[in-house]
DNA sequence: GATTGGCACTGTTGAACGGAGAGTGCCAGA
DNA sequence: TCTGGCACTCTCCGTTCAACAGTGCCAATC
């Protein structure tokens, strides 16, 4: 939380050049030079004065040069010092926001389809990889359950939560159960539970299981027999985040080299070290952004992740929408591009019915 | 169905060349000289007389060199004929073998399970890309439908479908019914039609909106109503088939050109394409290979598809399984691999409960 | 007539080389 | 503190060259 930098932070003409520099590299990728820089700046000064203070802040460690005659180039450090205190943010074209606005709130009922939408709308515009976490169900509020005989000892469980989310689950129980004692379990559970929080359910579930069984009838058993196999453990979601564009990042030079962009597509598909970064943002307020090696994980090396949560109804963050891309992308385009997709998808959770 | 080689079939010394250049190209992906075939073949023939029988190869349109002083490579034609009649199929490893039962006879409840196993054991045995299409509902048996209503017009159809196989559908109606007519509209439908093929149940119901509505009663006409939103069209399934194991792809030089293997990826999202070429595949009865150019599609150009269908337990065809790789594959390894796959997921298939 | 060795020819590959260009570091002077 | 000058260091790119692999053709042989 102390980044580095703080200990010697550079003047402002340096950091004017800094930025300069970042901002150049950001669009041609080439190691920028003295002269160029002197040119670029507008400061009227000497490529000889720009490389004194180049000097400097390779010293510093924000920028470093790949070899010996070539330009420089910003470090990790580089663009963090960027990002935090230098950029100078790009509003963002209408059509694109209004692209996103129209993508994004209509169909608004489903939130893996929302999410979806994000993810794709967020690497159609950046030319990066769109990355949008499945809304996470904070409070899940049971409105009703329903059994319905498969075959002999099958029984289907229809769990509405939420207004109009359902699970299928199939139970697999040790006798078979009449159609009677289906419905019958079925209404003596919707009475007791509806209205109440899953977890509460859950909770009050294993009391019932604790107290002696004395003063129950076989309905209540029945029920509560019932009940412990749909409420055993939350249902898995298969995929847990949305994925789009990822052919997009094919097409950087800096992640040219085929082995690593075999071991950041199976990264993807892995999903396990994504989930787990992007669990780390769901903390986080505003926009986040891992630079290069600040992610922790290897693959991720020459990538940097620009991400912000999205919250639900009641203002609880629920998911998380971000990019990945090259380190040398355009945060200064892409930060407020990923900042109100999260706000519009946000909108879009509040207003569905 | 009469392939051009047909007219000029070479005699069986040029075809045993043939084949050897072939399998000798496989393993190394170097073109083979007349030296090197001298070398394999074991017919002790001088480089000098294997010169003259390529030179005839390339006249049929069989082998071709990449430049005036490379050795020569099988073109699409030769491996053509390489797989219809000349391949030796390895036998599969026994470790394979049990690794595909072992893994495809587990878990056998759920087809969306099974094809994605699938698909991986396809991938990690061949070292290709797997690809297996989502078991197709050819009989669908209605069982059972229930009704839950969510709020005002909004209610919830659960439909049973072969058994085990459950979809949900939100129903948006013009009133509001109450749970007990719900209920009995349900009770109707089950008696009225469980047991019958969903196709059925939907011309039936057509043929009842025909008739005149005055013989029936409200809860017909409710029961009805109903029904006719739940069997409106088949519900959409999102991904119609499973791809595993597409980075493999990324290992073999001819698809290192980096937009290819862009273009290839972004098929595989698009999912169209490479769909249409596995229904194709359906008709068929054995296995069946698309080499390069044969598939129709520019972008799987040096690709070649081995697939075979799978049948479920009335012996119809259901679906397709199969591997994506560069022509030059292992087909005699890769072919009995997929065969065998899509007969024990047509086991599996049969065998679940 | 089929097969073979010999030979000239052709295209690829990789290493070595050299000049042009871009950029740096350092120094002395304003 | 800034600047111009200068020597130095890399990369990049085109050229050349030799080694190599393979071909096609031809005349000799079985």
């Amino acid at each position: 939380m102390d980044p580095e930098y703080r200990d010697d932070l550079p003047n402002s003409r340096a950091r004017h050049l800094l930025r300069v520099l970042v901002e150049r590299y950001i669009v041609d990728g080439h190691p920028v030079g003295s002269r160029t820089l002197s040119r670029d700046s507008r400061l009227d000064l000497s490529p000889a004065t720009i490389r004194n203070v180049m000097s400097d802040l390779e010293e510093l460690g924000l920028i470093s040069a790949p070899h010996t005659s070539a330009g420089r180039v910003p470090t990790d450090l580089g663009y963090r010092l960027f990002v935090d205190v230098l950029i100078k943010l790009h509003p963002i074209a209408k059509t694109d926001v209004r692209l996103l606005q129209k993508e994004i709130s209509s169909h608004a009922d489903d939130g893996k389809e929302l999410a979806t939408k994000a993810s794709n709308m967020l690497s159609g515009i950046t030319q990066l990889a769109g990355v949008v976490t499945l809304p996470r169900q904070t409070h899940a509020e049971f409105r009703q359950v329903e059994f319905i005989s498969l075959s002999e000892n099958k029984v289907l469980a229809v769990v509405v939560v939420n207004d109009a989310e359902v699970q299928n689950r199939i139970l697999y129980l040790d006798r078979k159960y009449t159609s009677d004692e289906l419905r019958r379990a079925a209404n003596y559970l919707n009475q007791q539970f509806a209205g109440k929080e899953v977890d509460d359910v859950r909770l009050q579930l294993l009391e019932e299981l604790q107290q002696t069984r004395q003063d129950m009838n076989q309905l209540m058993i029945d029920a509560i027999t019932l009940a412990q196999h749909v409420f055993k453990e939350e249902i898995q979601e298969e995929p847990s985040y949305i994925i789009a564009g990822e052919t997009n990042l094919m097409e950087f030079a800096e992640l040219s080299n085929v082995e690593k962009l075999r071991a950041l597509f199976e990264a993807f598909n892995r999903q396990r070290d994504i989930l787990h970064l992007l669990d780390q943002c769901l903390t986080a307020d505003g926009v986040q952004i891992f630079i290069g090696h600040e992610s922790g994980y290897d693959i991720l090396d020459e990538c940097s992740i620009v991400s912000a949560p999205y919250t639900d109804e009641n203002e609880n963050i629920v998911g998380v929408v971000g990019v990945i891309g090259p380190t040398r992308m355009a945060y200064q385009r892409v930060i407020p591009v990923v900042d109100i997709t999260a706000k519009l998808l946000g909108a879009a959770l509040k207003t569905r019915d």
